[in-house]
DNA sequence: TCTGGGGTCCTAGGACCC
DNA sequence: TCTGGGGTCCTAGGACCC
C-alpha cells in the first residue's frame, strides 16, 4: 500500500444550465444560458450547446445574443441549484466522510481509505459519475492526484463528462509545460507579475529561487514555489460544525445609475434586509458594517466600514448604520452598484431579551423571517419598504418556482 | 443596453495599550 | 530628551475563487 493521498476533485459541467435542461426537457440540446432577473445581468452558466458558439460566463446579454441568436435565456433559481448540489454532495458521502463543499458544483473527496471497500480510484470516479448522471442528469469531470491542487488541475483537463488521473510519478512531467494561470490560486493579476519574472510554466514556478519569490509576494512567494512543484499538503476537510461563516453582505447593481440620496436610501434598506435575515438565519451578529459603492464609470468605487461597540443583525439597526457611512461619503459621481456586509461576527444561541418593548420586536423579526424563508424574499416586511415602488424588483415570485420543489424547506 | 454577486485571505498603515 | 517595541484592533484596498 502507498503512502501518498488519493484525492479527487468532481466539477459538476455547466451546472446550472444542466439542472435546468433537466427540469424542463424543451432545453436539452438547445443553448440556453442562466441569466439574473435584472436588466443590468450578465451569463451565470450556459450549456455547452450554447459555449460552441463564443457563450461564455459573465458575458452581457446582449453580447450573448450577438455570437449566438437563437439562444435560450432562463431566470436562474438559486433554490433549485442549492437542493440538487446538496443531495449530490450528499450521494459523495456514501464513499468517504472526507468531503468538502468548495463551491455549489465543486467538492473534493478523500478516497486514500475508501478503497479497500469500493475498489480502484477510477471505479469509485465511475460509480459516482453514473450516479450523478442517473439521479440528476448531469455530467460531471473528475480529477484524481496525490493532493487538492493536482486534482483540481486534472478535473479541469477533461470536460465535459471527464476523467483523469495524475500519479505522483507522473506530476513533474505534466507540470513542467502546464502554464502557471491553470493553477487555482493563480489569477490574472499573478499571472502577469510573474510573466514579468519570465515565469511561465509551473517547471520555472517550481524551480525559481524561494528568495526572489518571498522578495516580491511574501509569505505567498513560498507557497507559489510549492504550486509550482505540485505541492499541496493542506488536508480535504470536510464542513465542521464549528466551521464558520466570516462575513454576511449582499450588494446589487442597480437597474439605473442613482445620485438622489432618496434612491440611495431605497436600496440600502432592501440590503440592509436581505443581509440581516441571513445573518438572523445563521444565528450570527456582527459588529462591523461595510458600504461598498461602485460608480457609474465601473472602475471607480469606495469602501467604508464603521465597527460598533454593539454586536447587532437586525435590519433596520443595519440599515442606521449603512446610512450614517453613507453620509460621510463624498459622491463624486452617480451610483452604478451598493453593497453591504457584516463582519467581525459573533455566533450566538439567540436568547429573549428581557425588556418586553425588545422581545417584541424580536419575536415579530422572527415571525417575519419565517415567512420569508418559506414563501420568497421580501414577502412580508416593513411598511417603509412595501412602499417602495422598487418592491418587486429581486422577487422571486413562488408561484414561478417550478413544480417538485414549492414543499422542500430550503434552510 | 457594455461589464453579477457571494465570499475568503492578505497587506500596510495608524491608533492605542502596556 | 533619543530613536523602543510588541500586540491588538481598526480601516482601506487588492487579489483570488466560484
Amino acid at each position: 500500500m502507498s503512502n501518498h493521498r488519493i484525492v479527487a476533485h468532481i466539477d459538476m459541467n455547466a451546472f446550472f444550465a444542466s439542472v435546468e435542461q433537466q427540469h424542463n426537457p424543451e432545453l436539452r440540446g438547445k443553448p440556453i444560458a442562466v441569466v439574473g432577473s435584472h436588466e443590468r445581468t450578465v451569463i451565470t452558466t450556459s450549456s455547452y450547446e450554447a459555449r460552441k458558439f463564443g457563450v461564455k460566463t459573465g458575458m452581457a446579454k446582449w453580447e450573448a445574443v450577438r455570437v449566438c441568436p437563437q439562444l435560450i435565456f432562463v431566470v436562474g433559481d438559486n433554490r433549485k441549484y442549492t437542493y440538487t448540489s446538496s443531495r449530490i454532495m450528499d450521494m459523495m458521502r456514501d464513499y468517504t466522510p472526507l468531503v468538502e463543499v468548495f463551491s455549489i458544483d465543486e467538492a473534493w473527496i478523500d478516497i486514500t481509505h475508501s478503497l479497500s471497500i469500493f475498489g480502484t480510484p477510477e471505479r469509485i470516479a465511475y460509480l459516482i459519475k453514473a450516479r450523478i448522471k442517473e439521479s440528476f442528469g448531469i455530467t460531471c469531470s473528475i480529477g484524481i492526484a496525490p493532493n487538492k491542487l493536482l486534482a483540481k488541475l486534472a478535473s479541469d483537463m477533461q470536460k465535459p463528462d471527464g476523467l483523469i488521473i495524475i500519479k505522483p510519478e507522473d506530476v513533474s512531467r505534466l507540470l513542467e509545460r502546464m502554464p502557471i494561470n491553470e493553477l487555482c490560486g493563480i489569477g490574472k493579476k499573478m499571472q502577469r507579475h510573474l510573466n514579468m519574472m519570465s515565469i511561465y510554466t509551473c517547471g520555472e514556478l517550481g524551480r525559481c529561487e524561494e528568495p526572489r519569490l518571498t522578495k516580491k509576494f511574501g509569505i505567498l512567494g513560498r507557497i507559489y514555489r510549492q504550486m509550482g512543484q505540485g505541492i499541496d499538503n493542506s488536508p480535504v476537510s470536510p464542513m465542521e460544525e464549528d466551521d464558520e461563516v466570516k462575513s454576511v453582505g449582499h450588494s446589487m447593481t442597480l437597474r439605473q445609475d442613482v445620485s438622489k440620496r432618496e434612491d440611495i436610501l431605497k436600496y440600502l434598506l432592501q440590503l440592509s434586509e436581505m443581509v440581516g435575515r441571513r445573518a438572523r438565519r445563521y444565528e450570527v451578529s456582527g459588529k462591523t458594517i461595510t458600504l461598498y459603492v461602485r460608480f457609474a464609470d465601473f472602475y471607480s468605487s469606495i469602501g467604508k466600514q464603521d465597527t460598533l461597540r454593539n454586536y447587532i443583525n437586525q435590519s433596520d439597526d443595519i440599515y442606521r448604520t449603512a446610512v450614517g457611512i453613507l453620509d460621510t461619503l463624498e459622491l463624486p459621481m452617480p451610483i452604478r452598484l451598493l453593497g453591504v456586509r457584516l463582519t467581525n461576527l459573533q455566533y450566538h444561541t439567540q436568547q429573549l431579551s428581557l425588556f418586553p418593548e425588545e422581545r417584541r420586536k424580536t419575536e415579530m423579526v422572527r415571525a417575519m423571517d419565517a415567512v420569508n424563508n418559506r414563501f420568497g424574499d421580501f414577502t412580508v416586511t416593513f411598511g417603509s419598504l412595501l412602499a417602495t415602488e422598487e418592491k418587486g424588483s429581486h422577487v422571486i415570485p413562488p408561484s414561478w418556482r417550478p413544480d417538485g420543489i414549492r414543499n422542500i424547506d430550503v434552510q
